[in-house]
RNA sequence: GGGAGCAUAGCUCAGCUGGUCAGAGCACCUGCCUUACAAGCAGGGGGUCGGGGGUUCGAGCCCCUCUGCUCCCACCA
């Protein structure tokens, strides 16, 4: 049998340089991975999709090798369902509105955002940025810059992402901060204040100073903190001596409203329903028992502020205490002197000050008046930090838009409870971050933020006569409005005239936190209430991906807007990525300065080789970075190129994939070996087991690389007549075809490339190989005692250290029966590999193939 | 304090329901210019599977216990 294969381009010296510009270029111009919508009814339809919600990146933030490992792990189960003919919907977005954005524009163009500048449309940012006297600009300005920035910032997002090769559909990209975004996030919203789902309330809340904004538990941070423990007296107001508290915060001693101490605690038992009075300022102060103080903390005895911590909020509610606030937000002491404090020196220390040195005016204080007993002692404690800021939160009371997620519901913590149970985790373990936290909620989930670029609320609020505003009856925007801008759009019913008028209205100023709009990124992709064929086609979703530390936050919020809006889980299935740590085993992170940045990684190893690490990592698996890791997987790469060269160099082409040619055992051996591997690999896949399957495939190919092409070259070069050539030739066509297929989805740079030397079509649309045609008649058990052979053949050699080419003269191949016999039926493929030219003799033993070998004479 | 994961060669990891399970890659050592690949190839030395108990004819694999590491949550007096 004579083939005439298709000259193929087969470089003489292949390379994986240039491959990805190549192929990148090739992928956008084909449209190779935009979504087709299957025909007919989208009902249907839906079997043949699978959808993907992929996390939208903080475009204003950086990317360390972490996220391009998670990423990846993605796209490496994309590009398989996609090979087995799924419609793969896997679009991707960015993240751009939020605080992040506007403190990088703020950096970056040295401006901040004063609302009350008006708009100049003439604006352009300073030439010089100062970053210590940032110019204040309009909102309108300000967020005209934020979009500008975001631009320039997607732009580097999107080549990178291109550049590890995600198979994502470019032409459905999405932004949080888009029109569309802002339409699915307010009428969402709508619906839930319509539902009782959302609600407004003023409430005590956790506030940022330097951002001075609310922020929600998901986004707390405890961090260590250092402090200083000072012994403050309180005199009894009975004259009869002091008792002593402690505390961190001396100065919040003008906002105490009351003593506490546990009711069981006797050093205490005869104060309670006393009075104590507060030094310096002479507040009468009440001595109360709670059992939320804890006895063995300080003194026992502790003193509740207008708000120190969140157990003061709850002594606060409980005991109806009084609220004296003496924090603004800005984090200084008023100043404007709080009515219950007499004036004079010891207010005139604290007024307008920050915390900080507030406190060392207290302190300075309460030694010159006897009141602090002994020195402040340090302590380390955990405070409650923004994740995003560098200063502890104070509590401060604002109003505030709350979705309720089961925090203060028993049975709705149970309800999201049930979806977690209901929904597929991959791996399973981490069922249990998303137990813990649903379970440790404490409050609902504020969702609304005092700052500029976000998505604003559809809300306004009547004004009475007074001029004051109505918050129990908002004026909400139409659906059909919508998005709208309350701060320029005006309510039905209402003209701009009235606008802060008494009888008109007043914009709710504040906007969203970004988890409240990619909470919605299920809707915003699938074309919830904007395309309905869509939505039916690909929600709720096949798959959800990302890395653990968001299981909190954007899985959560997820299951929860879905399960108002949708009445199911967004997704059925999630698979969380590990993360990537530094040598040392330590998370990645900007503050302790060891990340790693992808893109040199990325262009000195090549994108194939990072997918091949990333690849190894395992979901869930955190894995330490090694570069050196990277070299295996361009090893890899670059030995696809060489081998498959080789083999195609034989004459084998894609016409000639015959598996009736194969007539010879090595070589039915090799395609029953190549079946199993197939199974294997499509059962690992299968099960979100990436990394088996590439193992499966990885280890399969080196040794078809280094056993069996070997053993088969001369014969398919003619050297045992061309039935025999014509019989390796076939499998090596059909091998190469399966392992290119089972390959792609790991390393589609360097199979696209070997596939175009020979095939048509993208090879991320061939179809995934099955085993069905591969195992004839072979013997798959016969590749491993060819290995064991090799070795024995190679051993001899390598300890006498001389070359492989070196002539055999005897050997004998001593093993089991069928050993021997499997071993017999290829003599003539061994004695070409191990180039032996004298006799071979073979015996029956006990126990594993042991090859007796005479060289010889150098 | 609550929860979870991990502990197997120097390093990174496989070892599925207990019986060729003591493995792979990297690193290291020794060789080989073998016309696909010297950015390659061949061969080799490395482990009482964290410690201690137990179940079993038999345990990295099951149970108990201890120790250590990592992550999540709670922790502002």
């Amino acid at each position: 049998m004579t083939t005439t294969a298709p000259a193929p381009a087969i470089p003489d010296r292949p390379a994986l340089e240039g491959l990805e510009e190549r192929w990148l270029d090739t992928w956008r111009n084909d449209g190779t991975y935009a979504f087709v919508r299957p025909e007919g009814d989208p009902a249907a339809g839906r079997a043949k999709v699978f959808s993907i919600d992929t996390p939208p990146p903080t475009v204003s933030g950086s990317l360390h090798v972490g996220h391009v490992f998670s990423y990846t792990h993605t796209d490496l189960v994309a590009r398989y369902q996609r090979m087995t003919g799924k419609h793969v919907f896997y679009p991707i977005g960015w993240d751009d509105n939020g605080l992040p954005t506007e403190r990088r524009v703020q950096n970056y163009y040295g401006v901040r955002c004063d609302p009350s500048v008006p708009y100049d449309p003439d604006f352009t940012p300073p030439a010089k940025p100062d970053p210590k006297n940032q110019l204040p600009i309009s909102r309108r300005n300000f967020v005209a810059l934020c979009h500008e920035l975001t631009h320039l910032d997607e732009r580097t997002f999107e080549d990178l992402w291109r550049r590890v090769g995600l198979s994502v559909d470019w032409s459905s990209l999405y932004t949080t901060i888009s029109d569309d975004s802002q339409t699915v996030a307010q009428k969402a919203f709508l619906r839930n204040i319509q539902r009782g789902e959302a609600y407004l309330s003023e409430a005590p809340t956790l506030w940022d100073v330097t951002f001075q904004t609310a922020v929600a538990q998901a986004e707390l941070e405890a961090r260590d903190y250092p402090g200083a423990y000072h012994r403050v007296a309180f005199e009894r107001a009975d004259g009869s001596g002091p008792v002593h508290i402690e505390t961190t915060r001396p100065e919040l001693i003008a906002a105490c409203v009351a003593l506490i101490a546990h009711p069981d605690d006797e050093r205490y038992a005869g104060l309670f329903g006393q009075t104590v009075t507060s030094p310096l300022y002479g507040v009468e102060l009440p001595v109360i028992a709670h059992e939320a103080a804890e006895p063995d903390k300080g003194s026992g005895l502790v003193m509740c502020c207008t708000f120190g911590d969140l157990t003061d909020v709850t002594w606060w509610r409980e005991l109806r205490l009084p609220t004296r606030v003496i924090i603004g937000r800005d984090g200084r002491i008023l100043r404007e002197r709080p009515e219950w404090l007499a004036a004079g020196p010891a207010w005139d220390a604290i007024t307008g000050k920050t915390t900080f040195s507030a406190r060392e005016a207290v302190v300075a204080q309460l030694r010159e008046a006897g009141a602090l007993d002994g020195e402040p002692t340090p302590t380390q404690r955990m405070a409650n930090f923004y994740e995003k800021g560098d200063k502890p939160l104070e509590i401060v009371s604002t109003r505030q838009w709350y979705i309720r997620n089961g925090g203060r519901d028993a049975a709705l913590k149970a309800t999201f409870l049930e979806r977690g149970e209901e929904l597929a985790w991959v791996p399973q373990h981490m069922k249990y971050r998303y137990d813990n936290w649903v379970n440790g909620l404490n409050g609902d989930w504020l969702v609304s933020r005092q700052r500029f670029f976000g998505v604003p609320f559809p809300v306004w609020y009547p004004l009475d006569d007074e001029g004051d505003p109505d918050y129990a009856d908002p004026l909400l925007a139409g659906e059909e409005r919508l998005p709208v801008d309350p701060t320029s759009d005006v309510p039905d019913g209402y003209a701009e005239d009235q606008r802060g008028q008494a009888g008109g209205f007043v914009a709710d100023p504040d906007v969203m936190d970004t988890w409240a709009i990619s909470s919605l990124s299920p809707q915003i992709v699938c074309g919830w209430e904007r395309d309905p064929e869509l939505f039916a086609l690909t929600f709720p979703m096949d798959l959800n991906t990302h890395a653990h530390e968001i299981i909190r936050t954007w899985l959560f919020s997820r299951v929860v807007r879905a399960h108002y809006e949708n009445h199911s889980l967004p997704w059925a299935r999630s698979m969380i990525s590990g993360f990537v740590m530094d040598p040392d085993r330590k998370k990645m992170s900007k503050s302790r300065g060891n990340v790693v940045v992808p893109t040199e990684i990325l262009e000195r190893y090549g994108s194939d080789a990072v997918r091949w690490r990333a690849a190894k990592a395992r979901p869930g698996m955190d894995s330490p970075f090694d570069e050196r890791e990277m070299k295996v997987g361009r090893r890899l790469a670059l030995k696809v190129l060489n081998a498959s060269k080789f083999v195609l160099g034989f004459g084998v082409g894609a016409g000639s994939l015959d598996a009736a040619a194969v007539t010879e055992p090595a070589d039915q051996a090799l395609l029953a070996g190549l079946a199993r591997v197939v199974e294997a690999a499509t059962t690992s896949f299968e099960a979100y087991d990436y990394t088996g399957a590439l193992d499966a495939t990885e280890s399969f190919f080196w040794s078809f690389c280094d056993d069996y092409l070997e053993l088969v070259k001369e014969r398919a070069y003619g050297a045992q007549g061309e039935e025999a050539a014509a019989s390796a030739r076939a499998a090596l066509g059909l091998a190469l075809d399966v392992l290119l297929r089972l390959l792609a989805p790991i390393m589609p740079f360097c199979t696209e490339e070997v596939w175009s030397w020979w095939q048509e079509g993208s090879i991320h649309h061939a179809a995934w190989p099955t085993a069905d045609g591969l195992a004839v008649s072979g013997d798959p058990v016969l590749l491993d005692d060819l290995a064991a052979a090799l070795a024995g053949l190679r051993g001899a050699k390598s300890s006498a250290k001389v070359s492989m080419k070196t002539e055999v003269v005897r050997a004998v191949f001593r093993g089991p029966v069928e050993t021997v016999d499997r071993l017999r039926s290829i003599e003539a493929d061994l004695r070409a590999v191990g180039r032996i030219t004298g006799e071979v003799a073979w015996a029956e033993a006990d126990g594993p193939l042991a090859v007796e070998v005479t060289l010889a004479e150098a």
